[in-house]
Parts: structure tokens; C-alpha cells; sequence
RNA sequence: GCCCAGGUAGCUCAGUUGGUAGAGCAGAGGACUGAAAAUCCUCGUGUCGGCGGUUCGAUUCCGUCCCUGGGCA
């Protein structure tokens, strides 16, 4: 039986899920989800997660795994998948990875150094830091006074990074640089990419936010609301955050909409970027769903 | 018809006490070491509404015309 992984990726709305769940169907495969959104319970519509009927057809793993208040991160991520793919293998089945979150597909298969994790106490150190006049800009200081390849690498601005390689130097008493991704290679897997021309893509992922608004967002992240705080970290995302900011009476629903297309449009756009850089990446048209099955099952049955 | 306020980058606007202009957004490219749907980096020549005038020099001052809002008739 093949161990190699297949993984359907692309910028969001080319119909990733659809197509893992098509393969899942004629390979005997299971789905194994790597979108950071979907593994929330609750957050549905705005993630666009594949309903429960289809995911009755076949094996869906790492969707509803979480609530919104809980911790989760790229590592948690890597080290769940890892036990389900083991698992699927066991059964003599084809692992299916489908999503959007290149961060997570990059932790499970090439790892994550061997570095401290997230630390509450150093957080909090460094986020009292944060949050004075000249914090962050200090912040940095500090980082290029401990890492100075670290202060060149990572912008002033972009504080959760200077924030991330302060908290590994607290923890550790280690830069960050100096915790080298593991040498091993990369997993085995066979990568597909589908793609759209921009304008299709631009029009297809505005029509799909306002198929979600449509379809009750608003409403979804109102009850998800009375039970979570709005600082939970799911609540920050595309759609989400507008939907939130409605329900609180700060943002019209005209406004909220065109606010998420343009943050949707502008993270396809990122990955996009990612995925130009990513190795060994099969890209296939995703304008006829048909076609772009058909030519996904050769590419496929070739690796197995 | 009269009175105001405007007409500056694809959009929303800032600005030049007269020396041909700059932000945000959009768009393009990029980064990505436990927040990643997050966070961040790079890229800005456009008859400064038209035409005249004053001036060494006008997008900036003056005149006039056109257009858009609002008010009065």
C-alpha cells in the first residue's frame, strides 16, 4: 500500500475539499484536514468546512477538533496529524491532506525545531513590554542585542515574530536562530495545486462571501459569541472578525462584507506566494471541477 | 438663475505661505522556526477639471467655462 501523501492544496475557494472528498471516494482514501479555521467546532459557514453529510461519505479527520478558547498551534497540529495518518495507514488507506494553512502542512511534514513552545509567563512578560509607547521598537532592540541575525531577519513591526524569538530566548536561554530545522527531508507526498486565473478567483471568492453572509454568518458568530469571549483567537479571522464586528454594532453589514472580500482576496493572494515556493508542486486548473478530477486521479494513480 | 463646498494616483483623501505632489486602500511581488484565515516587507509621473491671465516659474494666485454635491429660489 502507497505511504506517499497526497495533499490537495491552492488558494482558498478553488474546491480543495470537494476534490480530496472525490479522490477519498474512488482511492479509498480518508481526508485529513491542515485548514488552522476549520478544526474549530462552531465555525462553520465562514470557514467554508465541508458539511456533515459530506463528511459522512468518507472519513474526515482534524475538523471540530478544538473549541475556540483552547490552544492550538502549528505543533498541536503537527503532532495530531501525525497520530491520524499513522492510524490511516494501519487501515491500509491513503492519507488525503486537504487545506489552506501552508504553515501547518509545513509542520507536519517537515517538522518543527526542537525549540521551547509558547510560554504564558514569558508572553505575558514581553506583552507588558508590548504595550508601552516604545515597547515594540525596545522590544526589537532587544531582540538584535541576543540574535543580531534574528534583528536583521525579522522587521520591527512585525511583532509577533520579535515577540516569538524573545519568549524561545526566555525560555531557553537560546536565540532562535540557533534552533535548526530538523535535517531529515521532507515527507514523501505528492502535492497538488489548483489554480484559477486571478480575475476568475477574485470573482468566485467574492461571490463566496456573499454566499456565507447569505447563508447566516452573522447568526453563526452571534451564538458562537454567547459562548465564547470575542478575544478568542478564531474570531480574528476572515469574516469572522467583520461578522463580529456587526454583531457588536461597529461595523455596517455593507461594509463587513467588502471588508472580508478584500482580506479573502488578499490572503489567496499570500497563498499563492507560498505555494510558488513550495517543492514539488503539481499544478492543476481548477476551472472545470470534471476535468480537474480526472486529471488529479492520473497524477494519482501514477504515484501509486 | 443665485449662494456655498468640492473637482489631485484605479478608489477615498492630504498637500504645496507659487519652484510640476503624497498617504491609506486597491493592484503586483516577497517573507513565513508553536498566533499562520495571523503577522510583516518591497514597489507610487499622476494633462493636480478645461481654457486664458499674472509671473522667470502656476497644481498653488486671478478670471472664465465645465462637472459633482448641498442650500436658496
Amino acid at each position: 500500500m502507497s505511504q506517499t501523501l497526497l495533499v490537495i492544496a491552492g488558494p482558498t475557494g478553488t474546491g480543495k475539499s470537494e476534490l480530496a472528498l472525490r479522490l477519498a471516494q474512488t482511492i479509498g482514501g480518508e481526508v485529513v484536514n491542515f485548514d488552522s479555521v476549520q478544526v474549530y467546532r462552531g465555525f462553520d459557514i465562514g470557514s467554508a468546512k465541508p458539511s456533515l453529510q459530506q463528511r459522512s461519505l468518507v472519513p474526515h479527520h482534524l475538523f471540530d477538533i478544538v473549541d475556540a478558547d483552547e490552544e492550538f498551534n502549528a505543533a498541536n497540529y503537527a503532532h495530531a496529524a501525525n497520530a491520524i495518518i499513522g492510524a490511516i495507514h494501519a487501515r491500509g488507506h491513503r492519507a488525503i491532506l486537504a487545506g489552506g494553512t501552508f504553515f501547518y502542512l509545513r509542520a507536519l511534514l517537515a517538522g518543527l525545531p526542537e525549540m521551547p513552545g509558547r510560554n504564558d509567563e514569558a508572553r505575558t512578560r514581553i506583552k507588558r513590554i508590548a504595550t508601552r509607547a516604545r515597547g515594540p521598537i525596545w522590544l526589537h532592540r532587544w531582540l538584535s542585542k541576543i540574535d543580531p541575525q534574528s534583528g536583521r531577519k525579522i522587521a520591527p513591526a512585525d511583532r509577533q515574530r520579535v515577540e516569538r524569538a524573545l519568549e524561545v530566548w526566555l525560555t531557553s536561554g537560546r536565540p532562535i536562530s540557533s534552533w535548526e530545522r530538523p535535517v531529515t527531508d521532507e515527507r514523501p507526498a505528492l502535492k497538488l495545486a489548483l489554480t484559477l486565473d486571478r480575475q476568475r478567483l477574485g470573482a468566485m471568492l467574492d461571490a463566496r462571501v456573499d454566499a456565507m453572509f447569505r447563508d447566516g454568518l452573522i447568526e453563526e458568530t452571534r451564538v458562537l459569541l454567547e459562548r465564547y469571549p470575542a478575544t478568542a483567537r478564531p474570531f480574528g479571522t476572515i469574516g469572522y472578525r467583520e461578522a463580529v464586528a456587526v454583531v457588536q454594532d461597529a461595523m455596517t453589514l455593507a461594509d463587513a462584507i467588502a471588508e472580508a472580500k478584500r482580506r479573502t482576496r488578499a490572503y489567496a493572494k499570500r497563498q499563492l506566494t507560498w505555494l510558488r515556493s513550495e517543492r514539488n508542486v503539481q499544478w492543476l486548473d481548477a476551472a472545470d471541477r470534471e476535468q480537474t478530477f480526472r486529471a488529479a486521479l492520473r497524477l494519482v494513480e501514477g504515484t501509486n
